[in-house]
RNA sequence: GGCGAAUUAGCUCAGUGGUUAGAGCAGCGGAAUCAUAAUCCGUUGGUCCGGGGUUCAAAUCCCUGAUUCGCCA
C-alpha cells in the first residue's frame, strides 16, 4: 500500500467558554479516523489550535481583571485537558496567538493586497462613546424593529426571528457600557470575493473534485449563484482598536477580524509542529510540491461559510494549496433537542469527565451513529446507556471475560498451538467466510462510522453463537475433553482480539489494556487481500495471555442522571451573557456560556429553598420586567420583584405554588426591598419563563432539597 | 416569504426501482449458567407522515399537503 501524507485538522473552538458534549462530536470523529488512518500505516499529522482573537475575548479579560494573553493561556490549558480526557490525540494543540499564525496572516494579507485583492473602504458603524470602541452587531441591543421585543441582539431578533441591521434597533443600547451608542465611520478593509478570481474559481472549486460533500456543494451553490449573478460580496477583514488581534501590517490600528485568522491557525499550528519535528511545511503548503500530500478540515456545518468560500479563496490567491477536502458535519441534539442549560443537557466535557463517567462510552456512542453526512446527530441518553452497556460490556467484552478464565486457571494463558492451531484456523475460515473485512475499512474511509460500526457488532455477534455452540463450560465438566476446550477457549479470545483491533481507532484506552492483557505488541489494524483467509487476522500460534481484568464497567442509569443534575444551571432571571460564544460569529454549536464550576453538596445545602405560596402578584409601577409578589413561605410573608412580567400576568400567578431562594441577601431595588428569588426556567428568550411548581402536597414553608 | 433537508417498529437507526421492508435495543416465551446478569434460541410489533401520479413493479422516482429542522431575505 502507497503511504499517504495526511494532514488533519478540526476546527478551532474559541477560547471564550468551555469544550462540551456537542464540540466533542467533531473532536471524537476526527481523532478516530486520525488514529484508523494511522493504525493503515499513513503519515498523519493531526493540528488544532486555540481560536484566540476578538471582542469577546478581550472584554471578558478585562471583566477578569486579567490580560488577553493569561486568559488565552488558562483556557488553553483547560481545552487541551478536556480533549486528552476523551483521548483527543493531537500532534499539536497550538494557539492563533502565536508568531507563526501572525506571520501567515501578514504574508496571506499582503499577497492578496499585492493581486488587487483588498479593497478600502468607509462603513458607517455604531460606537459606545462610553467604551470608546466600535460594536460588534451583538454587542449592540435595543428593542427588535419589526415586532418590538425588548433587549434583542443587533442582527437578529430571538422573539420573532427578523434580521434586520444594528442601526435599526429601536432604543439601542450598548451591552458593554449601557451607553447609547452613535453612529460613526471608519475606513475597513475588504477581501474582493466579487472579484471574479475568487468568485468564478469558488463556482468551479466547490462543484469538482469532490472537495466537499453534495449537500455542502449544494448550499454553496445557494451562497454562490450562477455565473454572473455575482451573488458573494466582499468580506470585512479589518476591525478597529481596541481589539485583541494582529495589527495589519500598513494600517495602524486596524486589526485582523478574527475570522481571517482563525483558518490560517491549522497552518500556524502545523508550521510550529514542523519546526519541532524537522517536518516539511511546504510539501503540504505549497501548491508545486503538495501534489502528493492531502489536507482536510473536519468543521461543523455551521461554518461551512468560512471553510468552504473565504478559505480556499483567500489561500488559492495567495498562492497556496487547498484543502483536498472539508469534511463538515451536522450538530449534537440530546435527547431529540438542542442542548440545553435548564434540561441539563448542555453537558461540558469537564463535568463529564469529573463525575467520572467512561469516555470511551462517549466515543463509541458517537462511532454508532455518526456518518459522513451533514445530518445531526442525537445522543439520546437512554439509548446511550442501553446501547453501550449490550454492545461494549455485553457482547464484546464480554467474549473476554468468558474465555480468559479457563485459559489461565487450566492452561497457565497458553493458546492453543500445532495442530489444534490449523483447525482452529480453519473453523474461522469456515465460520468467517462471508466476513469482508474491507467493509469495514471502506466504512472508516468514508468516515461512516455508524456502518463500519454495524459490521464489526455483527463479527461480536457471531463470535458469541460461534462460543455458545462449542460450549466450553461443558467441555470443561469432562476432563478427557482437554483439549477441546482449550481450542473453544483459544476461539473467543482470538476473535476477541480481531475485534479490538478493529475497535482500537474508537476505544484507544481500553485497547491499551486489552494489548496488556492478551500480552501483544500494539494492536495492527486488521488488514486482508482477496486472496487471504480471515484466519490471517489471529494471534500466532501458541501465544501467552495474561490473566483477566475488567476491562470496562456498564453504566449505571443514575450516573447520567447525575450528570444531568450537576449540569443543570441555576436558574435566575438574569439575561443571556452578551458575550457568549454563541455571539461570536456562528463559531461554536450551540455555544452558550460555560458551566459553572463544580460545587459540593454543602455548598449546596447553604442554600435554603421553600415552598411558597404566591399571595399576592401585581405590577410596579414603572418596572419593564418587574413583578412584586407576595409569597407565603408558612410562618412569614416576604416580598419578592420577580424579572417575570414578560411571561405571566400577576392575575395567573396568585395562589399557586412555586420555589423561592429564603435566605437569599435582602436586595434594594429601585422599587423596594426584594427579600429572595423566585426560581424560573427560561433560556433568556422574552416571553419564555416557567415558574417552577411543587408536586401536588406541598405546603408553604417546607423546605426543598 | 424563498431554498434545502428530514419524516421507516415503543426507542435509536439501516434500507435510493425488484421476493413477504430489516437490524440493534426494549417487550414477550424458552434455554443456558463460562462470564462483574454478561450469552444463545424463538417471538410480538410497521398506514415506510397523508394524498395523488409514473411504472409490470415504489419506502425508493414525480406532484401535492402536513410536521420538524436548517440556511437565506
Amino acid at each position: 500500500m502507497n503511504k499517504r501524507k495526511i494532514l488533519v485538522t478540526s476546527a478551532l473552538p474559541y477560547a471564550n467558554g468551555s469544550i462540551h458534549l456537542g464540540h466533542l462530536v467533531e473532536y471524537i470523529q476526527t481523532d478516530m479516523w486520525v488514529r484508523f488512518q494511522k493504525m493503515r500505516g499513513h503519515s498523519v499529522f493531526y493540528v488544532c489550535a486555540d481560536d484566540t482573537h476578538g471582542t469577546p475575548i478581550m472584554l471578558r479579560a478585562e471583566k477578569e481583571g486579567i490580560s488577553p494573553e493569561t486568559l488565552i493561556a488558562r483556557v488553553h490549558d483547560e481545552h487541551l485537558s478536556d480533549f486528552t480526557g476523551f483521548y483527543i490525540r493531537f500532534d499539536n494543540y497550538y494557539s492563533t496567538h502565536s508568531p507563526e499564525t501572525r506571520q501567515f496572516s501578514e504574508d496571506i494579507y499582503t499577497r492578496l493586497k499585492n493581486a488587487g485583492l483588498i479593497a478600502v473602504r468607509g462603513i458607517e458603524q455604531l460606537y459606545d462613546p462610553v467604551k470608546q470602541m466600535f460594536l460588534p452587531d451583538r454587542f449592540v441591543k435595543g428593542e427588535c424593529p419589526k415586532c418590538g421585543a425588548k433587549d434583542q441582539y443587533g442582527d437578529s431578533c430571538e422573539a420573532c426571528g427578523a434580521a434586520y441591521a444594528p442601526t435599526e434597533l429601536k432604543n439601542p443600547y450598548s451591552a458593554v457600557s449601557g451607553a447609547e451608542p452613535v453612529k460613526k465611520s471608519s475606513e475597513h478593509y475588504f477581501f474582493s470575493l466579487s472579484d471574479a478570481r475568487c468568485s468564478d474559481f469558488l463556482r468551479a472549486w466547490t462543484r469538482e473534485g469532490d472537495h466537499l460533500q453534495p449537500e455542502a456543494a449544494n448550499k454553496m451553490h445557494e451562497w454562490l449563484g450562477e455565473a454572473g449573478e455575482n451573488k458573494l460580496s466582499d468580506w470585512d477583514i479589518s476591525r478597529d482598536a481596541p481589539y485583541f488581534g494582529f495589527e495589519i501590517p500598513d494600517a495602524r490600528g486596524k486589526y485582523f477580524y478574527v475570522w481571517l485568522d482563525a483558518p490560517i491557525g491549522y497552518m500556524g499550528s502545523f508550521k510550529n509542529l514542523c519546526e519541532r519535528e524537522n517536518i516539511s511545511f511546504d510539501a503540504f503548503w505549497q501548491p508545486g510540491l503538495s501534489s502528493d500530500t492531502e489536507l482536510y478540515h473536519f468543521i461543523g456545518k455551521d461554518i461551512l461559510y468560512f471553510h468552504a468560500l473565504f478559505w480556499p479563496a483567500m489561500l488559492k490567491n495567495a498562492g497556496y494549496r487547498t484543502p483536498t477536502k472539508i469534511f463538515a458535519h451536522g450538530f449534537l441534539t440530546v435527547n431529540g433537542e438542542k442542548m440545553s442549560k435548564s434540561r441539563g443537557t448542555f453537558i461540558t466535557a469537564e463535568s463529564y469527565l469529573k463525575q467520572g463517567l467512561n469516555p470511551e462510552w462517549l466515543r463509541y456512542y458517537y462511532a454508532a451513529k455518526l456518518n459522513s453526512t451533514l445530518e445531526d446527530i442525537d445522543l439520546n441518553l437512554e439509548d446511550f446507556v442501553a446501547r453501550v452497556n449490550s454492545d461494549l460490556v455485553g457482547k464484546f467484552i464480554n467474549i473476554a471475560s468468558r474465555c480468559a478464565g479457563f485459559i489461565t486457571k487450566r492452561f497457565n494463558g497458553q493458546l492453543v498451538d500445532g495442530e489444534q492451531y490449523q483447525h482452529l484456523r480453519a473453523i474461522v475460515d469456515k465460520r468467517f467466510a462471508m466476513w469482508r473485512p474491507d467493509q469495514i475499512d471502506h466504512a472508516f474511509e468514508q468516515r461512516e462510522f455508524a456502518a463500519a460500526v454495524r459490521q464489526i457488532m455483527k463479527f461480536a455477534d457471531e463470535a458469541n453463537e460461534a462460543i455458545h455452540e462449542l460450549a466450553p463450560w461443558e467441555i470443561a465438566k469432562d476432563p478427557q475433553r482437554e483439549n477441546e476446550l482449550q481450542s473453544a477457549c483459544t476461539l473467543g479470545i482470538q476473535l476477541f482480539y480481531v475485534l479490538s483491533c478493529y475497535l482500537k481507532p474508537i476505544l484507544p484506552e481500553t485497547a491499551r489494556r486489552i494489548e496488556h492483557f492478551l500480552n501483544c505488541e500494539s494492536l495492527p489494524w486488521p488488514a486482508l487481500t482477496d486472496d487471504q483467509p480471515v484466519s490471517n487476522l489471529l494471534l500466532p500460534a501458541g501465544h501467552a495471555i495474561n490473566p483477566y481484568q475488567h476491562l470496562m464497567t456498564r453504566i449505571e442509569a443514575k450516573q447520567i442522571d447525575a450528570l444531568v443534575a450537576a449540569n443543570v444551571q441555576s436558574l435566575t432571571p438574569s439575561a443571556v451573557q452578551a458575550d457568549s460564544p454563541a455571539r461570536h460569529g456562528q463559531k461554536q454549536q450551540h455555544g452558550i456560556a460555560p458551566i459553572a464550576d463544580m460545587i459540593s453538596i454543602d455548598d449546596f445545602s447553604k442554600i435554603d429553598l421553600r415552598i411558597a405560596r404566591i399571595a399576592k402578584a401585581e405590577h410596579v409601577a414603572g418596572a419593564e420586567k418587574l413583578l412584586k409578589l407576595t409569597l407565603d413561605i408558612g410562618n412569614e410573608l416576604r416580598t419578592v420583584f420577580a424579572g417575570i412580567k414578560s411571561a405571566y400576568d400577576p392575575e395567573q400567578l396568585e395562589g399557586r405554588l412555586t420555589v423561592m431562594v429564603a435566605n437569599l441577601a435582602p436586595r434594594q431595588m429601585k422599587f423596594g426591598l426584594s427579600e429572595g428569588m423566585v426560581l424560573a426556567a427560561g433560556d433568556g428568550n422574552p416571553g419564555e419563563l416557567f415558574l417552577l411548581s411543587p408536586d401536588t402536597g406541598a405546603q408553604p414553608g417546607m423546605r426543598v432539597k
